[in-house]
RNA sequence: GGGCGGAUGGCGGAACUGGCAGACGCACAGGACUUAAAAUCCUGAGGUUCGCAAGAACCGUGAGGGUUCGAUUCCCUCUCCGCCCACCA
């Protein structure tokens, strides 16, 4: 008979809530780990990648609670942001309510996987109580002079009606809704994220190991720092009207190889120089083109385009030659000064852009065997061509060339980062009020820290046309000037809901402190998360913006460290057929539906199994099943254990038997101990565990061994109740173990237990394996040599051969080199 | 175009630091139990060739080359796939 998993995982789920099983405290009594997965965005269903995100988490909480460690695993809904509105606009349901009922039924999902959460410090963004403080550190970046206004060529969602960050817009549309954008001006509200580049790249070394290689070389290419100098390049133009045009460039060894200059189309110079350009109506029309085109559209030009400005030339100030300059979309006007020098012999954009505008090609740079003429050459090399730094290599030229041209007077080292500053102001309703105030006489200036929260109001209307709903309510609009007190506006904008998630982790520390958004105390005693676990796609958003928060708290004192999460895991996608699950395509296995059929130990098991945490997990009904079967298998050994299955064999066969059951055993609890701690490959651990129970199944001596098998069951529930903790607390009960399983004592392994007297090992003739020898444990190298020359199979291969060679890895193989 | 990954049976995947490739699971085949089926338990299996069989030989981790007694693992060249960024000067 198969399990009951309904009666059992409801009634395990209830005795853990009822005695509060998980709840975490803060005592010094042991080590303390901070598990943390991903806070989710309360959609109203939970998806199988949650299943996978807080399974993961769930494994790693539960086995350090059984080491012995005091673990903080807390849950909470990232409940601010579009969907709510959207649904307030489609379904005349206000988002409060709306999102209320979402949490409501997510939570039950949730604890329907009997996840080991401490629901006491639960928390939601959109509680006044929570966003209270995004205003109150708003404050304080404000009197820090970390935000700041100001009007900005944004991207527009038309079908949003709001403001995206560069970083939300992904191939020219949405990254929510997936309709193009648009670019519109507007002031808007920044945060000067750019003044902790440095910090945040320096972050990165101590992460080193820690967190995936691919997350931190993504957050380094986002943040982009590069070292090079900015040139001034003398601009002359008809009437004897001079200018300077300022480039940045990272190889300032080319300089000599200059033959143009380039601008993007939106370059102030163009404007300036108005009336002394001689082509300006053509490059008007060039301009009002480019302008039309998404950036995605410019990128992708196979052909460079481009118009020559005529009436304006530039002086190369390495050998005061004249050049011409060009205006072209393939310079960007927001990446350095919107400027570059033009080298083509050794940038393929810009020899592109030469080759069809018949500009010069002058080598500069000679690598080994390289040449200009079939494209450019991006290498290293020596300098030519450059006067007196013929003969440098690259990276002195480099030092060399920066030397000089601030000796000279036209240029200066310099640093670029392609980061850029954090604009969070979005014109929407469902998001936290940004706590600012606009007096005619006083300005705009922040509210008082008393007065805080600024509640969102609850009557507004949703049409889903034009502006912001809060815009139009006159109650919260209008207010009095926190400093002269005369009628004021409220900002109406409200703050990005990465905002939300950039500080939520603390907020966990101490979740309902009414005074201040977390005790100092409480937040050094948890921080920083030991294990931080979630989806790729957030390698750059909300991983920087988190850092960027933790680094500003530190900066003020309010805590300890400077790096918010120590261990990070990213999970790959849980897929259908190949492509992710989504509503769209219709592959949808909703977790429910699982639960349901197979119970929530069946469901956690097989997506740990199924793949590797880092790695893409295709899902299978069939593996499912399997999953399912192993579970039940479990369950059977009760039965199993108390059968007497081979009464024939003699003492010395039991005792033998009964060895090498646990040797098993205990090169299980190191390989799954290994696995969950070190390696994170829960897949693994998992198969280990299946091939301890396949050994109990095969092992006959149940009743004869004095309890041993007994006591391999005992461990082979300790080591799955991280990964099916229903199940096997029902077993333990039933065995007559006292406790909960989830509390109780991980096993240990003896070293000593899991090395085998005897090993057998191949030996290789000429690297092909030709036979097996049995050596005892620690035999050395000549006792290894006799038995294996000893062996019949061998000494038929090596007959009338010479032995040129003798290798033995102690324990693992032997081979023979013969000729 | 740049950066970062990846490619192993019919499928998901395993293999410590260069040491028996394919653990574990799925699917499959055979057997036991059953009136029968399901469930369960047991057994088998990378490919090719030879052999009645036990077994044997060769090939085999995307392709080609290299280092090594020995390479899925290290190095070089190439192909394909995925993700992120993208004309980043």
């Amino acid at each position: 008979m198969d399990y009951n998993f309904k009666e059992i995982e409801a009634y395990w789920q209830k005795e853990w809530e009822d005695k509060k099983v998980f709840r975490a405290t803060q005592n010094d009594k042991c080590e303390k780990f901070y598990c943390l997965e991903m806070l989710p965005y309360p959609s109203g269903v939970l998806h199988m990648g949650h299943v996978r995100n807080y399974s993961l988490g769930d494994v790693l909480t539960r086995y350090y609670i059984m080491k012995g460690r005091n673990v903080l695993h807390p849950m909470g809904w990232d409940s601010f942001g579009m969907p709510a509105e959207n649904a307030a606009i489609k379904n005349k349901i206000h988002p409060a309510k709306w999102t209320k009922q979402n949490i409501a039924q997510m939570r039950a999902q949730l604890k329907s996987l009997g996840f080991a959460y401490d629901w006491e410090r639960e928390i939601a963004t959109s509680d006044p109580h929570y966003y209270k403080w995004n205003q109150w550190f708003f404050i304080k970046m404000w009197e820090q002079g970390l935000v700041f206004r100001k009007k900005a060529n944004v991207n527009w969602c038309p079908t949003c009606q709001t403001v995206l960050a560069n970083e939300q817009v992904s191939e020219g549309v949405c990254w929510r809704c997936k309709n193009p954008t648009q670019h519109k001006e507007l002031e808007q509200w920044f945060i000067k994220i750019t003044d902790y580049s440095d910090k945040l790249l320096d972050g990165l070394k101590e992460l080193e190991g820690k967190w995936p290689p691919q997350v931190i070389s993504m957050q380094k290419n986002w943040i982009g720092k590069s070292v090079g100098a900015e040139v001034d390049f003398e601009v002359v133009a008809g009437g004897g009207k001079k200018d300077a045009l300022k480039i940045f460039t990272t190889r300032p060894d080319t300089l000599f190889g200059v033959t143009f200059m380039v601008v993007a189309p939106e370059h102030p110079i163009i404007k300036k120089f108005k009336n002394e350009i001689k082509n300006f109506d053509e490059l008007e029309k060039y301009i009002k083109k480019a302008a039309s085109k998404t950036n995605i559209e410019r990128s992708q030009a196979k052909e460079k385009t481009g118009v020559k400005i005529e009436g304006l030339s530039a002086i190369n100030p390495a050998n005061s030659k004249e050049i011409p300059i060009f205006a072209a979309d393939y310079v960007l006007t927001d990446y350095g000064t919107g400027a570059i020098m033009a080298v083509p012999g050794h940038d393929q954009r810009d020899w592109d852009f030469a080759k069809a505008f018949n500009a010069p090609i002058i080598e500069v740079i000679k690598g080994e065997n390289s040449s200009v003429a079939e494209a450019a050459f991006e290498g290293d090399g020596k300098l030519v061509n450059s006067n007196q730094f013929n003969g440098l290599a690259t990276d002195e030229g480099i030092k060399e060339v920066i030397r000089w041209i601030e000796k000279e007077g036209f240029g200066k080292r310099t640093i670029n980062y392609k980061f850029r500053d954090w604009l969070i102001s979005r014109q929407r309703y469902w998001g936290t009020p940004i706590p600012m105030v606009h007096c005619k006489k006083c300005g705009t200036l922040p509210v008082n820290l008393e007065d805080l929260p600024i509640v969102l109001p609850e009557d507004v209307e949703f049409t889903g046309e034009g502006e912001s709903p809060l815009k139009k309510n006159s109650a919260f609009v209008n207010t009095k000037c926190p400093k002269c007190g005369a009628p004021a506006k409220r900002e109406t904008d409200t703050m990005d809901t990465f905002v939300d998630s950039s500080w939520y982790f603390l907020r966990y520390t101490d979740a309902h402190n009414d005074k201040e958004p977390f005790k100092k105390s409480a937040a050094n005693f948890w921080m920083s998360v030991d294990q931080y676990i979630g989806g790729i796609e957030h390698a750059c958003m909300h991983l920087i913006y988190s850092r960027f928060w933790y680094k500003f708290l530190h900066d003020l004192k309010l805590v300890k460290n400077d790096e918010p999460f120590i261990n990070l895991l990213t999970q790959g996608m849980v897929t259908l057929g190949g492509v992710a699950m989504s509503k769209s395509r219709g592959n949808i296995v909703s977790p429910d539906e699982i639960i349901s059929k197979y119970g929530a130990d069946t469901a956690r098991l097989f997506i740990l199994f199924a793949a590797p945490p880092q790695k893409q997990l295709e899902w299978s009904a069939d593996g499912v099943e399997g999953s399912w079967r192993f579970l039940n298998r479990v369950w059977r050994l009760v039965e199993v254990i108390d059968t007497l299955s081979d009464v024939k064999a003699d003492q010395k066969e039991v005792d033998f038997q009964k060895e090498n059951l646990l040797r098993l055993m205990h090169k299980t609890i190191k390989k799954v101990s290994a696995d969950i701690e070190t390696k994170l490959q829960f897949n693994t651990a998992i198969s280990s565990i299946m091939e301890l129970v396949n050994a109990l199944y095969s092992y006959k001596f149940h009743v004869r061994d004095g309890g041993v098998s007994k006591e391999v069951y005992k461990n082979v529930l300790l080591l799955m109740a991280p990964f099916s903790p229903h199940l096997c607390e029902q077993v333990w009960k039933n065995l007559g173990y006292e406790g909960f399983i989830s509390k109780g004592a991980w096993p240990e392994f003896d070293e000593k237990m899991i090395k085998d007297k005897i090993v057998e090992i191949p030996v290789q003739i000429n690297a092909k394996v030709r036979g097996k020898i049995l050596i005892p444990q620690g035999a050395g190298h000549e006792e290894v040599k006799k038995l294996a020359l000893e062996n019949e199979r061998i000494q038929s291969y090596i007959e009338g051969k010479e032995i040129i060679k003798f290798i033995y890895i102690e324990n693992k193989i032997v081979t023979l080199v013969i000729r």
